[in-house]
DNA sequence: CTTACTTCCGTACTCGAGTACGGAGTCAAG
DNA sequence: CTTGACTCCGTACTCGAGTACGGAAGTAAG
């Protein structure tokens, strides 16, 4: 990438996109980031990219994507293949709606439990308890 | 419980309930399930409220509840302690709340980023890389 | 130059949520 | 009463996503 700004320790990438220095590694080992070369026998060095990088590893985490599906999304960014990347954003999207459309539905049926724990105190049974004892 | 209804062996309430056989054993281990009593040298037997305990579980684990936070809505299930109940369920709602933020906006990134693919050749930045830099 | 942190790298361990295995014992149909 | 399926139970394995450990080499401040 881009040579001069690539300036961070392995501990300050960590920091920097607030991460263990060993979960730094590990992703080296899954391949989803590369290992920079050592310049002159010495330590690694890495550039606000490789931040990134990891920072959007952990966002898509968060939304429920394996690190082999962040690996897959990663592909898009190579921006030679568009064709290929194109049909993958594809699957992705379709399978983010489909993440979206079963949060939706839990962040309804939670929020009725919740409000109705509150309503009815007072009543013999939880409400939230007992609405999931039906399957 | 109501030892008259309890004629299921380990194989009909894990059917029952639409798990493993082994994971019946496996909430056994855990203490989310009791063992019921072997009558003279004999198998298990189990009820409907045991069915209703394991489909409880599962249905708690798709709401996005740990094995130990169903746990700990099962010692509520006495149903006196309703506000502990709802405590627990909106701790889990903001954090519902918080995936259903983020996925609307990779939603609507990678839409774009899909529909716009071709047309973004030889741009040297990823939009969808950018639009998880913030929080 | 010394001392105290970092890095490097491999291997090994953890944790959650199960699954698989294998040699008993038990049950139910024929 | 035998045969085949099911149960019991312990142990061990899986898989994803890291964490921890430990010795050797590199680096930065005094």
């Amino acid at each position: 990438m881009d040579q001069k700004t690539d300036h961070l320790s392995i501990g300050a990438i960590a920091q920097a996109a607030s991460v263990n220095v060993e979960t730094i590694r590990f992703y080296q080992r899954k391949g989803l980031l590369k290992e920079p070369e050592k310049a002159y026998g010495s330590i690694r060095r890495y550039g606000e990219a490789d931040v990134a990088r990891v920072r959007f590893v952990k966002s898509a985490q968060r939304l429920g994507f394996s690190l082999d599906e962040v690996a897959g999304l990663l592909t898009l960014d190579d921006g030679t293949r568009c064709n290929q990347a194109r049909e993958l954003g594809q699957h992705k999207l379709a399978t983010v709606r489909a993440k979206l459309a079963d949060l939706q539905r839990i962040e309804a049926v939670l929020s009725v439990l919740v409000r109705d724990c509150n309503a009815r105190r007072g009543t013999v049974s939880c409400p939230l308890i007992a609405a999931l004892q039906q399957p």
